[in-house]
DNA sequence: CGCGCAACCTGTCTGC
DNA sequence: TGCAGACAGGTTGCGC
């Protein structure tokens, strides 16, 4: 699902092919995508209107625009942002699903679902943005800039690719909370951007049990941890994100970082580092891959050094 | 306030 | 083969 990696690796296409361009034309074809505001205030703040900046913050992207305001847009899980480029042949939402029909050739390697288009924004050199949604969780927001800061303020915590993450700060973060790693990592409020797929991903490189307390972190398993968010996203960036299912990039194309997952959806395949079956549990409501061989609950540590003496 | 969980959705897979 | 039910998970909102 669309995590950081994904919605940045979609970001970095886009800036180069619509900074600077303006939005001549919005088409909001399912109502939901908007909600709670009707399309048209959308349609209404957006249309022609500039775009200044190309920005990520968490997981959402944000189109910065003219005269303060800004269009933000979240994929939530199956939603895609798809580029549709200035010299592919122009058509309807039904020509787009079966380009052969206009005779024209395949636009994308591996598009998402067309019939599940939800909305449009048409730039001044013909190209086009395309917001995809099988399940219609994806969302859109139009908002002047500086209610956005306050959105995101309140909302969203550190980036962990900034020097905001620290071992310290993350020890901070975590001080006082009884809710497991797992969780605390899903929630966006303390450190955004990261989903069900890389709080796997990096609590089996920091060694840590998923349902340990986040609070019971040391500052040597808060380094460990912070290393592995970062490697976890870093690397997963350098892949072109994860393709599980839906994701695609603005280009219609799959990442690969699904091939390098390490326990993530790896249920009773051996452990990379250990050799032990990896395991699947349910964490808040989500599935949770591990390996009990080498991630360890942080209480029975110090019992199990007590033991050995 | 922090935490856990249901709800929002629809496509896909599983089991009878 | 057909169909009911489970499952997927980001975020919000509610109850404890």
């Amino acid at each position: 699902m669309p995590e950081l990696p994904e919605v940045e690796t979609i970001r970095r296409q886009l800036e180069p092919e619509v900074l600077g361009r303006r939005i001549v034309g919005v088409e909001v074809l399912d109502e939901r995508w908007t909600r709670p505001e009707a399309p048209s205030a959308v349609e209404r703040a957006v249309a022609g209107r500039a775009i200044e900046a190309v920005e990520r913050r968490g997981k959402y992207l944000i189109l910065r625009l003219d005269e303060g305001w800004a269009l933000v847009m979240h994929l939530r899980m199956t939603g895609n942002l798809l580029l549709r480029p200035a010299d592919a042949p122009a058509g309807t939402a039904a020509d787009l699903m079966e380009p052969e029909r206009l005779g024209a050739p395949r636009l994308y390697e591996s598009p998402p679902e067309l019939r599940h288009l939800r909305a449009r924004l048409e730039l001044d050199d013909g190209s086009e943005l395309l917001f995809t949604d099988a399940r219609r969780f994806g969302h859109a927001v139009a908002m002047r800039g500086d209610e956005l800061d306050a959105y995101f303020a309140a909302r969203l915590g550190v980036e962990p690719l900034s020097g905001e993450l620290t071992a310290e700060s993350l020890l901070e973060l975590a001080s006082g909370r009884t809710a497991p790693l797992k969780s605390f990592l899903l929630n966006q409020d303390r450190i955004a951007g990261i989903g069900n797929i890389y709080a796997d991903e990096a609590l089996f490189r920091a060694e840590l049990h998923p349902l340990s307390p986040a609070g019971s972190m040391r500052l040597e398993h808060a380094e460990a941890l912070r290393e592995g968010i970062v490697e976890a996203l870093e690397l997963a960036l350098r892949n072109g994100g994860s393709s599980i299912d839906d994701y695609r990039d603005a280009r219609g194309g799959r990442g690969s970082m699904q091939d390098e997952f390490l326990v993530h959806t790896r249920e009773g395949q051996e452990c990379p580092r250990c050799g032990s079956e990896i395991r699947r549990v349910v964490v808040g409501g989500r599935s949770t891959y591990f390996c009990p061989g080498c991630q360890t609950r942080l209480r029975r540590r110090r019992r199990r050094k007590a033991a050995q003496r």
